[in-house]
Order: C-alpha cells, then sequence, then structure tokens
DNA sequence: CGAAACCAGTTTCGAAATTGACTATTTGTT
DNA sequence: AACAAATAGTCAATTTCGAAACTGGTTTCG
C-alpha cells in the first residue's frame, strides 16, 4: 500500500474522494483550476529560477519591466492594470529600477498628480537581452503542443476569463 | 490617438512589437504564457477575496489543508510536493493551523526524523463547508466552458506541464 | 470662486514565502 | 560496528507584496 503519491494522482483521488464520499457536484471545476494552477506555477518558477534570479532580478520586476517597455510611456495606474499588480506593488517596484538607472520617471505634464514611467537607454538594453533568454525559454514549454494546440489553449483561457470579468469579480486594485 | 489599453490589447500590442520590431520569433509562445499566467492569478485572486479571506485563511493555508484532507495522512515534505510548496513554506503554515485545533501532528513511527499531518474532527467539518462554497465559485468560472472544452483545457495544460517535467526543470524544493 | 468629493501615487505595516543554516535521525559503506 | 552522506523538519533572515492610511492635485457644482 505504498502511495507516493504525485500531483496527478492527487487530483485523481482528489476526484474520487469529493465525488463518491462527499458528493460535491463540481469535481471537473477543481480538476480545471488545480491543473490552471499548477501548470501557472511551474511555469512561473521556471522562468523566475532559470532566467531572472540569476540576473538579480524578481519575476515581478521582469513583468513591470516588460509592460512599460512594449507599452511605452506608461502612468503606474496602468502598469498595475495590465501587469494585474496593486498600484502600491508597482511603486514599491519601481524604487529600486529607478534607483538602478533602467526606469525613468517624470511628472506628468498634463496632470500633477501622475507621473509617467519609460525605460532607460540601459533599461530597454536590458530588457532585448533578458527577453531573448526568456522567450527561448517560453519556448521550451510551448514547443511540447502543436500551434494549433496553442492556440485553442489561448482561446479557451481566455474564454474563462472574459465570461468571469463582466460578473461580481473584482480585480486587483 | 487615446490608448486606454486593456490585457487583450496589450498582448496584441506586444506580439506586434516584439515581432516586427525587435524580430523575435517566439511570439505565440509569449501569449499563451502571458494568458496563462494572468487566467491563474485572477481565478486564484477571487477565491482568495471571495472565499477564504473572508474566513480569515489564506490562499496558502486552504491548498495544505485540501491535500491533507484528501491525501490522508501525510507527512510535511509529500504536502509540499503536493501543493507545490516548499517544506519550509508547509512548516510555517502548520503552525497556527495545529494551534487553531484544525490540524493534527504526530510523530511518524517508523521515521524518528518525521511527522504525520491529519485533519482534526474540527478540521475536517471546516473543510466540508469551505469547500462547499469555494467549490461553487470554482463552478462559476469554469461553467463558461463546456464539459468537452474543459477536458481539452486540462488535457492540453497537462501536456504543456509533463512535457517539460522530464527536462531539466526542477521543482521547487 | 471655493468647498467637497474624487483620484493618483506613496508610505507604512503586517502577512507570507523562500533561501540557507542547523539539529536530529536514518541509510549506506567499509 | 563506526562513520560519512543523505534526508526530514525547523528556524532565522530576507524579500516581496498588498491593504489601508496618507499626501497632494484635480474636478464638480453650488
Amino acid at each position: 500500500m505504498e502511495e507516493e503519491l504525485d500531483f496527478w494522482s492527487f487530483v485523481e483521488l482528489a476526484n474520487r474522494r469529493l465525488a463518491t464520499e462527499y458528493g460535491f457536484r463540481h469535481q471537473l471545476a477543481t480538476e480545471v483550476l488545480l491543473t490552471l494552477n499548477r501548470a501557472s506555477d511551474l511555469v512561473t518558477y521556471d522562468l523566475e529560477a532559470a532566467v531572472h534570479r540569476p540576473r538579480g532580478r524578481s519575476w515581478s520586476a521582469f513583468r513591470l519591466l516588460f509592460v512599460v517597455w512594449l507599452a511605452g510611456p506608461l502612468e503606474p495606474k496602468s502598469a498595475a492594470r495590465l501587469t494585474g499588480m496593486s498600484r502600491a506593488a508597482v511603486s514599491n517596484l519601481m524604487k529600486p529600477l529607478v534607483a538602478d538607472g533602467l526606469l525613468d520617471r517624470v511628472p506628468d505634464e498634463h496632470d500633477g498628480r501622475s507621473v509617467q514611467l519609460s525605460l532607460t537607454e540601459a533599461g530597454r538594453a536590458e530588457m532585448v537581452s533578458v527577453f531573448r533568454e526568456h522567450n527561448e525559454r517560453e519556448f521550451g514549454w510551448t514547443e511540447a503542443l502543436t500551434e494549433e494546440e496553442q492556440r485553442i489553449l489561448v482561446m479557451l483561457l481566455g474564454k474563462l476569463i472574459t465570461a468571469r470579468a463582466g460578473s461580481d469579480t473584482r480585480s486587483r486594485r
């Protein structure tokens, strides 16, 4: 009766017990979301450990730099929305990045309360260099799927997200 | 030229700039993983905020109780593996849960270094009650997809996870 | 115009997770 | 049998992040 459960046999066990012993109705929902979270955790942890930590950056710092890089000069509020972080998190992350000379932070001309974030030249250079490695490792994850499978995956996840976005879900402030 | 980007238009913008301005090759990989992480974040944040925080438990505490509940008496090491947390995280999480009388922690009979975790009667009762609400809210997320779509989603995510699991990925220690 | 409501960003503080060191036990080797 | 290496769990230090309070600028409307 040796167990030595792994993730997949645990999901199976959970399914069985939730249904037969406790009579819960939505095991497939549990299975979908367990798998979703596990996949996201694995990928994120791998990219952070393999690409970003060795260069002295956190996963969150990368995400912030990434949106500022590609979405041009940006208010912190928009950066928070695009990354899914809170405004406070953006504000805290900014400090060391500005100090390291990757991020520029200039007062907004039209709104004295606000601020515009952009990458410095050094920041752009670092993102180009980091993203090369990041993107290769991303590819290492997704190449297990055909292109069509990847498109289906994006479509299904999109459906999951947007269906709920309309209802009572609050996004992170 | 008003922007007001949201997540989807940002993904589109990122795709375009990464391809045309910087010549990166694997935009679809980026799109898949951005969407994956966003979906996972949204779902997790929603469940934590709607179900678990109001009851005074963190998302991580719930995950730990969940695996101990369903995978029976368990060593901390196994609990860490199944939840994807580090052993230290499990050890830290355990303390308040034992103090609150939800978790039992008894020395292992066959290995003096180890320990067996199980739910107390109160712990079991709380999980049954919490999971009722949790599962209903999970269903609220997944019901946007047909049952077949959900099975495809699980299958694709499984493919993503297991293909890479064999290679040089280190799981969290 | 001026007060009140509102909104943007920051700061502070607390919760939680990871890394690495440490203790105790077990396993493997000679 | 003895000792080295590996393993389990815990603890301490550091990092990260968010909630809530706070500061200051902007808009609304009498």
